[in-house]
DNA sequence: AGCGCTATAATTGTATACAATTATGCTAAG
DNA sequence: CTTAGCATAATTGTATACAATTATAGCGCT
Protein backbone atom coordinates (compact mmCIF):
# COMPACT_ATOMS: atom_id res chain seq x y z
CA UNK A 1 0.00 0.00 0.00
CA UNK A 2 1.64 2.93 -1.05
CA UNK A 3 1.72 6.12 1.02
CA UNK A 4 -0.99 8.89 -0.08
CA UNK A 5 1.38 11.78 -1.11
CA UNK A 6 4.94 12.38 -2.23
CA UNK A 7 7.17 14.35 0.29
CA UNK A 8 6.73 18.08 -0.79
CA UNK A 9 9.77 19.96 -1.40
CA UNK A 10 8.16 22.23 1.80
CA UNK A 11 8.20 19.28 3.85
CA UNK A 12 12.14 18.71 3.17
CA UNK A 13 12.73 22.44 3.47
CA UNK A 14 11.14 22.05 7.11
CA UNK A 15 13.45 19.31 8.34
CA UNK A 16 16.55 20.95 6.36
CA UNK A 17 16.01 24.57 8.55
CA UNK A 18 14.55 22.40 11.79
CA UNK A 19 18.26 20.65 11.38
CA UNK A 20 20.18 23.75 10.38
CA UNK A 21 18.58 25.87 13.58
CA UNK A 22 18.97 22.76 15.82
CA UNK A 23 22.92 22.26 14.49
CA UNK A 24 23.37 26.12 15.04
CA UNK A 25 23.50 26.87 11.41
CA UNK A 26 21.35 29.48 12.13
CA UNK A 27 21.45 31.36 15.69
CA UNK A 28 19.18 32.94 18.08
CA UNK A 29 18.47 36.11 17.06
CA UNK A 30 19.19 35.84 13.66
CA UNK A 31 16.56 37.10 10.98
CA UNK A 32 15.57 34.67 8.04
CA UNK A 33 14.61 36.21 4.77
CA UNK A 34 12.59 34.39 2.34
CA UNK A 35 14.64 35.56 -0.58
CA UNK A 36 17.83 34.82 1.05
CA UNK A 37 16.65 31.20 2.27
CA UNK A 38 15.18 30.79 -1.36
CA UNK A 39 18.06 31.17 -3.27
CA UNK A 40 20.25 29.70 -0.82
CA UNK A 41 18.48 26.28 -0.85
CA UNK A 42 17.25 27.16 -5.06
CA UNK A 43 13.98 26.97 -4.29
CA UNK A 44 11.01 29.36 -4.94
CA UNK A 45 9.64 31.55 -1.71
CA UNK A 46 6.21 30.17 -1.70
CA UNK A 47 7.87 26.50 -0.09
CA UNK A 48 10.35 28.25 1.95
CA UNK A 49 7.07 30.41 3.33
CA UNK A 50 5.47 27.11 4.26
CA UNK A 51 8.22 25.83 6.20
CA UNK A 52 8.80 29.47 8.13
CA UNK A 53 5.11 29.50 8.76
CA UNK A 54 5.09 25.87 10.31
CA UNK A 55 8.32 26.72 12.26
CA UNK A 56 6.80 30.10 13.71
CA UNK A 57 3.77 27.52 14.80
CA UNK A 58 6.02 25.43 16.53
CA UNK A 59 7.47 28.43 18.48
CA UNK A 60 11.20 27.91 16.64
CA UNK A 61 10.54 31.34 14.64
CA UNK A 62 8.54 34.46 15.56
CA UNK A 63 7.57 37.42 13.48
CA UNK A 64 9.57 40.17 14.06
CA UNK A 65 7.27 42.33 11.92
CA UNK A 66 9.85 41.89 9.11
CA UNK A 67 11.46 38.51 9.06
CA UNK A 68 11.11 35.59 10.81
CA UNK A 69 13.42 35.38 14.40
CA UNK A 70 14.99 32.45 15.52
CA UNK A 71 13.93 31.61 18.91
CA UNK A 72 16.47 29.15 21.08
CA UNK A 73 16.02 27.40 23.84
CA UNK A 74 17.38 27.29 27.08
CA UNK A 75 18.09 24.95 29.93
CA UNK A 76 15.46 26.40 32.18
CA UNK A 77 12.94 25.76 28.77
CA UNK A 78 14.16 22.25 28.64
CA UNK A 79 13.55 21.51 32.23
CA UNK A 80 10.18 23.23 32.07
CA UNK A 81 9.90 21.10 29.88
CA UNK A 82 10.20 18.19 31.41
CA UNK A 83 8.57 19.17 34.69
CA UNK A 84 5.57 19.84 32.51
CA UNK A 85 5.65 16.16 31.20
CA UNK A 86 6.07 14.80 34.89
CA UNK A 87 2.91 16.85 35.09
CA UNK A 88 1.31 14.86 31.84
CA UNK A 89 3.20 11.30 31.39
CA UNK A 90 2.03 9.72 34.42
CA UNK A 91 -1.79 10.05 33.89
CA UNK A 92 -1.19 9.31 30.44
CA UNK A 93 0.62 6.08 30.87
CA UNK A 94 -1.91 4.87 33.57
CA UNK A 95 -4.43 5.48 30.17
CA UNK A 96 -2.17 3.68 27.88
CA UNK A 97 -1.87 0.60 30.87
CA UNK A 98 -6.01 0.46 30.43
CA UNK A 99 -6.14 1.19 26.83
CA UNK A 100 -2.91 -0.48 24.96
CA UNK A 101 -3.64 -2.75 22.41
CA UNK A 102 -1.36 -5.85 21.94
CA UNK A 103 -0.73 -4.70 18.52
CA UNK A 104 0.72 -1.72 20.04
CA UNK A 105 2.40 -3.77 22.94
CA UNK A 106 4.16 -5.63 19.95
CA UNK A 107 4.95 -2.58 18.57
CA UNK A 108 6.29 -1.13 21.59
CA UNK A 109 8.34 -4.33 22.49
CA UNK A 110 10.25 -4.18 18.74
CA UNK A 111 11.06 -0.63 19.18
CA UNK A 112 12.30 -1.13 22.37
CA UNK A 113 14.72 -4.55 21.24
CA UNK A 114 15.68 -2.26 17.82
CA UNK A 115 16.86 0.15 20.28
CA UNK A 116 18.90 -2.08 22.25
CA UNK A 117 19.97 -3.67 19.29
CA UNK A 118 21.44 -0.47 18.07
CA UNK A 119 23.18 0.17 21.35
CA UNK A 120 24.87 -2.06 21.86
CA UNK A 121 26.09 -2.38 18.29
CA UNK A 122 27.17 1.73 18.03
CA UNK A 123 28.12 1.93 22.26
CA UNK A 124 26.69 5.22 21.87
CA UNK A 125 23.05 6.57 21.00
CA UNK A 126 23.53 9.73 18.83
CA UNK A 127 22.71 8.02 15.78
CA UNK A 128 20.03 9.17 13.87
CA UNK A 129 18.76 5.24 14.30
CA UNK A 130 18.33 5.68 18.19
CA UNK A 131 16.92 9.13 18.21
CA UNK A 132 14.81 7.74 16.25
CA UNK A 133 13.35 4.92 17.41
CA UNK A 134 13.33 6.67 20.94
CA UNK A 135 10.94 9.24 19.97
CA UNK A 136 8.45 6.31 17.84
CA UNK A 137 8.46 4.37 21.00
CA UNK A 138 7.37 7.87 23.31
CA UNK A 139 5.27 8.27 20.30
CA UNK A 140 3.47 5.18 20.24
CA UNK A 141 3.03 5.44 23.93
CA UNK A 142 1.56 8.46 23.90
CA UNK A 143 -0.95 7.29 21.01
CA UNK A 144 -2.18 4.03 22.82
CA UNK A 145 -3.06 6.34 25.61
CA UNK A 146 -6.42 6.79 24.15
CA UNK A 147 -6.77 10.66 24.61
CA UNK A 148 -5.77 12.94 21.91
CA UNK A 149 -5.84 16.03 24.43
CA UNK A 150 -2.50 14.38 25.89
CA UNK A 151 -1.78 12.72 22.90
CA UNK A 152 -1.25 15.88 21.04
CA UNK A 153 0.38 18.22 23.87
CA UNK A 154 2.85 15.19 24.64
CA UNK A 155 3.96 14.40 21.05
CA UNK A 156 4.40 18.37 20.30
CA UNK A 157 6.64 18.58 23.62
CA UNK A 158 8.60 15.07 22.90
CA UNK A 159 9.04 16.46 19.11
CA UNK A 160 10.60 20.30 20.62
CA UNK A 161 12.94 18.32 22.82
CA UNK A 162 14.03 16.27 20.48
CA UNK A 163 14.51 18.49 17.80
CA UNK A 164 16.81 20.56 20.51
CA UNK A 165 18.35 18.63 21.73
CA UNK A 166 22.44 19.15 21.32
CA UNK A 167 23.83 16.42 19.75
CA UNK A 168 26.49 15.54 21.68
CA UNK A 169 27.56 11.87 21.94
CA UNK A 170 26.58 9.87 24.90
CA UNK A 171 28.10 7.49 26.93
CA UNK A 172 26.74 3.94 26.14
CA UNK A 173 26.13 3.48 29.82
CA UNK A 174 23.35 6.10 29.90
CA UNK A 175 22.02 5.08 26.53
CA UNK A 176 21.18 1.56 27.89
CA UNK A 177 19.92 2.73 31.46
CA UNK A 178 17.34 4.79 29.22
CA UNK A 179 16.34 1.61 27.45
CA UNK A 180 16.21 -0.63 30.34
CA UNK A 181 13.65 2.16 31.41
CA UNK A 182 11.80 2.06 28.04
CA UNK A 183 11.98 -2.16 29.08
CA UNK A 184 10.62 -1.34 32.44
CA UNK A 185 7.78 0.88 30.71
CA UNK A 186 6.92 -1.77 28.20
CA UNK A 187 6.56 -4.44 31.44
CA UNK A 188 4.13 -2.40 32.93
CA UNK A 189 2.30 -1.79 29.85
CA UNK A 190 1.94 -5.72 29.38
CA UNK A 191 0.74 -5.95 32.33
CA UNK A 192 -1.76 -3.64 32.01
CA UNK A 193 -0.88 -2.38 35.73
CA UNK A 194 -1.68 2.03 36.20
CA UNK A 195 0.64 2.27 39.20
CA UNK A 196 3.55 0.63 37.66
CA UNK A 197 3.12 2.38 34.58
CA UNK A 198 2.89 5.69 35.83
CA UNK A 199 5.99 4.84 38.34
CA UNK A 200 8.04 3.67 35.51
CA UNK A 201 7.52 6.68 33.42
CA UNK A 202 7.99 9.39 36.29
CA UNK A 203 11.02 7.54 36.64
CA UNK A 204 12.32 7.74 33.22
CA UNK A 205 11.80 11.17 33.12
CA UNK A 206 13.56 12.44 36.18
CA UNK A 207 16.47 9.89 35.26
CA UNK A 208 16.11 11.95 31.99
CA UNK A 209 16.36 14.90 33.59
CA UNK A 210 19.35 14.00 35.55
CA UNK A 211 21.30 13.15 32.41
CA UNK A 212 20.45 16.53 31.13
CA UNK A 213 21.54 18.37 33.92
CA UNK A 214 24.97 16.11 33.78
CA UNK A 215 25.24 17.81 30.26
CA UNK A 216 24.62 14.50 28.65
CA UNK A 217 21.54 14.38 26.80
CA UNK A 218 19.68 11.28 25.40
CA UNK A 219 16.42 10.72 25.49
CA UNK A 220 13.53 10.33 27.06
CA UNK B 1 2.44 53.57 19.55
CA UNK B 2 1.41 51.92 16.19
CA UNK B 3 1.50 48.39 15.98
CA UNK B 4 3.95 46.91 13.24
CA UNK B 5 1.90 45.36 10.86
CA UNK B 6 -1.44 45.70 9.26
CA UNK B 7 -3.86 42.81 9.79
CA UNK B 8 -3.30 40.41 6.51
CA UNK B 9 -5.68 38.91 4.49
CA UNK B 10 -4.24 35.61 5.58
CA UNK B 11 -5.21 36.56 9.22
CA UNK B 12 -8.40 37.89 8.41
CA UNK B 13 -8.99 34.17 6.17
CA UNK B 14 -7.69 32.12 9.35
CA UNK B 15 -10.07 33.94 11.58
CA UNK B 16 -12.97 33.72 9.36
CA UNK B 17 -12.50 29.71 8.39
CA UNK B 18 -12.10 29.23 12.26
CA UNK B 19 -15.48 30.78 12.97
CA UNK B 20 -17.07 29.30 10.17
CA UNK B 21 -15.89 25.42 11.00
CA UNK B 22 -17.09 26.45 14.74
CA UNK B 23 -20.14 27.97 13.76
CA UNK B 24 -20.99 24.65 12.05
CA UNK B 25 -21.00 26.27 8.02
CA UNK B 26 -18.42 23.95 7.32
CA UNK B 27 -18.94 20.43 9.23
CA UNK B 28 -16.80 17.49 10.40
CA UNK B 29 -15.46 15.85 7.51
CA UNK B 30 -16.20 17.91 4.97
CA UNK B 31 -13.21 18.60 2.38
CA UNK B 32 -12.16 22.39 2.16
CA UNK B 33 -11.09 23.23 -1.55
CA UNK B 34 -8.54 26.09 -1.90
CA UNK B 35 -10.02 27.54 -5.19
CA UNK B 36 -13.10 27.01 -4.31
CA UNK B 37 -12.78 28.76 -0.72
CA UNK B 38 -10.37 31.26 -2.54
CA UNK B 39 -13.29 32.16 -4.74
CA UNK B 40 -15.98 31.96 -2.38
CA UNK B 41 -13.78 34.63 -0.03
CA UNK B 42 -12.79 36.25 -3.53
CA UNK B 43 -8.87 36.21 -2.92
CA UNK B 44 -5.92 34.35 -4.48
CA UNK B 45 -5.21 30.78 -3.49
CA UNK B 46 -2.18 32.53 -1.66
CA UNK B 47 -3.66 33.82 1.38
CA UNK B 48 -5.92 30.71 1.80
CA UNK B 49 -3.57 28.21 1.83
CA UNK B 50 -1.39 29.99 4.78
CA UNK B 51 -5.03 29.81 6.71
CA UNK B 52 -5.44 26.53 6.07
CA UNK B 53 -2.08 25.51 6.52
CA UNK B 54 -2.30 27.62 10.30
CA UNK B 55 -5.46 25.76 11.07
CA UNK B 56 -4.02 22.26 10.43
CA UNK B 57 -1.00 23.15 12.84
CA UNK B 58 -3.86 23.77 15.43
CA UNK B 59 -5.90 20.59 14.26
CA UNK B 60 -8.56 22.11 13.24
CA UNK B 61 -7.76 20.91 9.90
CA UNK B 62 -6.79 17.04 8.77
CA UNK B 63 -4.81 16.88 5.69
CA UNK B 64 -6.44 13.82 3.05
CA UNK B 65 -3.86 13.57 0.30
CA UNK B 66 -6.45 16.00 -1.62
CA UNK B 67 -7.74 19.19 0.55
CA UNK B 68 -8.40 19.60 4.26
CA UNK B 69 -10.72 17.85 5.98
CA UNK B 70 -12.49 19.61 8.73
CA UNK B 71 -11.75 17.69 12.70
CA UNK B 72 -14.36 17.83 14.84
CA UNK B 73 -13.93 18.03 18.61
CA UNK B 74 -16.27 15.94 20.86
CA UNK B 75 -17.46 16.07 24.23
CA UNK B 76 -14.95 13.30 25.40
CA UNK B 77 -12.12 15.31 23.61
CA UNK B 78 -13.29 18.74 25.74
CA UNK B 79 -13.06 16.70 28.61
CA UNK B 80 -9.76 15.58 27.95
CA UNK B 81 -8.77 18.63 27.40
CA UNK B 82 -9.89 20.12 31.05
CA UNK B 83 -8.54 17.20 32.61
CA UNK B 84 -5.24 18.09 30.94
CA UNK B 85 -5.46 21.36 32.40
CA UNK B 86 -6.46 19.88 35.78
CA UNK B 87 -3.17 18.41 35.44
CA UNK B 88 -0.67 21.61 34.71
CA UNK B 89 -3.25 24.94 35.50
CA UNK B 90 -2.47 24.32 39.58
CA UNK B 91 1.43 24.32 39.20
CA UNK B 92 1.04 27.21 36.65
CA UNK B 93 -0.82 29.39 39.14
CA UNK B 94 1.42 28.49 41.81
CA UNK B 95 4.17 30.00 39.71
CA UNK B 96 2.73 32.64 38.65
CA UNK B 97 1.65 33.43 42.52
CA UNK B 98 5.10 33.83 43.01
CA UNK B 99 6.47 35.64 39.48
CA UNK B 100 3.37 37.84 38.72
CA UNK B 101 4.22 41.30 38.42
CA UNK B 102 1.83 44.20 39.48
CA UNK B 103 1.69 45.33 36.14
CA UNK B 104 0.05 41.88 35.04
CA UNK B 105 -2.03 41.93 38.53
CA UNK B 106 -3.52 45.27 37.94
CA UNK B 107 -4.35 44.04 34.22
CA UNK B 108 -5.99 41.12 35.56
CA UNK B 109 -8.02 42.26 37.63
CA UNK B 110 -9.30 45.53 35.19
CA UNK B 111 -10.57 42.55 33.03
CA UNK B 112 -12.18 40.54 35.60
CA UNK B 113 -14.34 43.65 36.63
CA UNK B 114 -14.64 44.61 32.90
CA UNK B 115 -16.36 41.01 32.31
CA UNK B 116 -18.32 41.60 35.46
CA UNK B 117 -19.47 44.88 34.02
CA UNK B 118 -20.40 43.13 30.88
CA UNK B 119 -22.63 40.63 32.13
CA UNK B 120 -24.34 42.52 34.26
CA UNK B 121 -25.06 45.03 31.44
CA UNK B 122 -26.17 42.13 29.31
CA UNK B 123 -27.36 38.94 31.30
CA UNK B 124 -25.31 36.45 29.50
CA UNK B 125 -22.15 35.76 28.46
CA UNK B 126 -22.39 35.23 24.87
CA UNK B 127 -21.40 38.21 23.40
CA UNK B 128 -17.95 38.44 21.86
CA UNK B 129 -16.87 40.79 24.55
CA UNK B 130 -17.21 38.45 27.45
CA UNK B 131 -16.11 35.62 25.44
CA UNK B 132 -12.82 37.86 24.61
CA UNK B 133 -12.41 39.15 27.90
CA UNK B 134 -12.20 35.68 29.45
CA UNK B 135 -9.46 34.75 26.64
CA UNK B 136 -7.12 37.65 27.81
CA UNK B 137 -7.70 36.94 31.56
CA UNK B 138 -6.61 33.33 30.77
CA UNK B 139 -3.68 34.11 28.79
CA UNK B 140 -2.40 36.84 30.55
CA UNK B 141 -2.61 34.35 33.90
CA UNK B 142 -0.63 32.11 31.81
CA UNK B 143 1.60 34.27 30.69
CA UNK B 144 2.38 35.36 34.56
CA UNK B 145 3.80 32.06 35.68
CA UNK B 146 6.56 32.69 34.16
CA UNK B 147 6.99 29.41 31.82
CA UNK B 148 7.16 29.21 28.30
CA UNK B 149 6.47 25.30 28.56
CA UNK B 150 3.45 25.86 30.55
CA UNK B 151 2.59 29.10 28.68
CA UNK B 152 2.70 27.98 25.10
CA UNK B 153 0.62 24.43 26.19
CA UNK B 154 -1.58 26.09 28.26
CA UNK B 155 -2.71 29.28 25.75
CA UNK B 156 -3.04 26.53 22.97
CA UNK B 157 -5.24 24.79 24.93
CA UNK B 158 -7.69 27.40 26.12
CA UNK B 159 -7.73 28.71 22.62
CA UNK B 160 -8.53 25.45 21.15
CA UNK B 161 -11.81 24.97 24.06
CA UNK B 162 -12.83 28.82 23.49
CA UNK B 163 -12.60 28.21 19.50
CA UNK B 164 -14.69 24.95 19.62
CA UNK B 165 -16.86 26.19 22.57
CA UNK B 166 -20.38 25.95 21.07
CA UNK B 167 -22.08 28.96 21.01
CA UNK B 168 -24.43 28.47 23.10
CA UNK B 169 -26.20 31.61 25.55
CA UNK B 170 -25.54 30.92 29.39
CA UNK B 171 -27.43 32.13 31.92
CA UNK B 172 -26.11 35.14 33.82
CA UNK B 173 -25.94 33.31 37.13
CA UNK B 174 -23.43 30.93 35.26
CA UNK B 175 -21.34 33.83 33.99
CA UNK B 176 -21.64 35.68 37.27
CA UNK B 177 -20.21 32.51 39.26
CA UNK B 178 -17.48 32.08 36.35
CA UNK B 179 -16.74 35.81 36.97
CA UNK B 180 -16.43 35.51 40.47
CA UNK B 181 -14.23 32.50 40.64
CA UNK B 182 -12.39 34.36 38.37
CA UNK B 183 -12.00 37.31 41.53
CA UNK B 184 -10.98 34.50 43.71
CA UNK B 185 -7.90 33.81 41.44
CA UNK B 186 -6.84 37.38 41.02
CA UNK B 187 -7.32 37.73 45.12
CA UNK B 188 -4.93 34.70 45.29
CA UNK B 189 -2.95 36.10 42.81
CA UNK B 190 -2.64 39.54 44.41
CA UNK B 191 -1.71 38.05 47.97
CA UNK B 192 1.28 36.02 46.58
CA UNK B 193 -0.21 33.23 48.21
CA UNK B 194 0.72 30.27 45.84
CA UNK B 195 -1.39 27.24 47.43
CA UNK B 196 -4.80 29.36 47.51
CA UNK B 197 -3.79 29.86 43.51
CA UNK B 198 -3.78 26.71 42.74
CA UNK B 199 -6.69 26.15 44.94
CA UNK B 200 -8.99 28.68 43.24
CA UNK B 201 -7.50 27.81 40.00
CA UNK B 202 -8.40 23.95 40.37
CA UNK B 203 -11.83 24.76 41.34
CA UNK B 204 -12.67 27.10 38.50
CA UNK B 205 -11.83 24.60 36.22
CA UNK B 206 -13.54 21.60 37.67
CA UNK B 207 -16.87 24.00 37.84
CA UNK B 208 -16.15 24.42 34.44
CA UNK B 209 -16.32 20.97 33.73
CA UNK B 210 -19.79 21.01 35.60
CA UNK B 211 -21.02 23.46 33.56
CA UNK B 212 -19.98 21.89 30.47
CA UNK B 213 -21.84 18.52 31.53
CA UNK B 214 -24.99 20.17 32.19
CA UNK B 215 -24.78 21.29 28.57
CA UNK B 216 -24.00 25.10 29.21
CA UNK B 217 -20.39 25.74 28.50
CA UNK B 218 -19.36 29.17 29.42
CA UNK B 219 -15.69 29.83 29.50
CA UNK B 220 -12.70 28.76 32.12
C1' DA C 1 -27.67 -1.92 -21.34
C1' DG C 2 -23.16 -2.40 -19.38
C1' DC C 3 -18.34 -1.74 -19.36
C1' DG C 4 -14.05 0.31 -20.41
C1' DC C 5 -11.34 3.98 -22.14
C1' DT C 6 -10.26 8.61 -22.98
C1' DA C 7 -10.63 13.39 -22.48
C1' DT C 8 -11.56 16.86 -19.41
C1' DA C 9 -12.31 18.80 -14.63
C1' DA C 10 -10.48 19.65 -10.40
C1' DT C 11 -6.92 19.98 -7.22
C1' DT C 12 -2.56 20.69 -5.15
C1' DG C 13 2.42 22.09 -5.35
C1' DT C 14 5.64 25.28 -7.10
C1' DA C 15 7.36 29.29 -9.51
C1' DT C 16 7.08 33.90 -10.81
C1' DA C 17 5.21 38.55 -11.19
C1' DC C 18 3.57 42.60 -9.02
C1' DA C 19 2.53 45.98 -5.27
C1' DA C 20 3.47 48.29 -1.11
C1' DT C 21 6.19 49.17 2.68
C1' DT C 22 10.50 49.93 4.90
C1' DA C 23 15.43 50.04 5.49
C1' DT C 24 19.74 51.63 3.66
C1' DG C 25 23.14 54.02 1.60
C1' DC C 26 24.72 57.76 -1.25
C1' DT C 27 24.92 62.39 -2.57
C1' DA C 28 24.75 67.06 -1.98
C1' DA C 29 24.40 71.09 0.76
C1' DG C 30 25.65 73.66 4.83
C1' DC D 1 32.71 66.77 8.33
C1' DT D 2 28.02 66.12 9.30
C1' DT D 3 23.35 65.74 8.20
C1' DA D 4 19.12 65.78 5.57
C1' DG D 5 16.82 64.01 1.84
C1' DC D 6 16.14 61.17 -1.93
C1' DA D 7 16.76 57.18 -4.65
C1' DT D 8 17.41 52.46 -4.53
C1' DA D 9 17.62 47.82 -2.11
C1' DA D 10 15.32 44.55 0.32
C1' DT D 11 11.41 42.42 2.10
C1' DT D 12 6.88 40.76 2.74
C1' DG D 13 2.01 40.05 1.08
C1' DT D 14 -0.85 38.83 -2.68
C1' DA D 15 -2.08 37.34 -7.26
C1' DT D 16 -1.45 34.62 -11.14
C1' DA D 17 0.65 31.20 -14.15
C1' DC D 18 2.20 26.64 -14.88
C1' DA D 19 2.94 21.59 -14.00
C1' DA D 20 1.59 17.20 -12.46
C1' DT D 21 -1.51 14.21 -10.48
C1' DT D 22 -6.02 12.33 -9.90
C1' DA D 23 -10.99 12.01 -10.14
C1' DT D 24 -14.92 12.12 -13.05
C1' DA D 25 -17.94 11.99 -16.58
C1' DG D 26 -19.19 11.04 -21.11
C1' DC D 27 -18.94 8.49 -25.15
C1' DG D 28 -18.38 4.64 -27.92
C1' DC D 29 -18.06 -0.21 -28.41
C1' DT D 30 -19.67 -4.78 -27.57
Amino acid sequence: MKEHRNISIADQIFDQLERDILSGKYRRGEVLSELRLAKELDVSRTPIREALLRLEQENVLKETGRGMEVIGISTEDMLDLYDVRLHLEGEAAKRAALNITDEQLAELLELAELQRFYINKQGNSSSEHTKNLDSQFHELLYRSCGSKAYMDVLIRIHKKMTKFRMASVSKQSRAMQSNDEHMAIYQALAAHDPEAAEEAVLLHIRNAMDRMEHMEPVDA
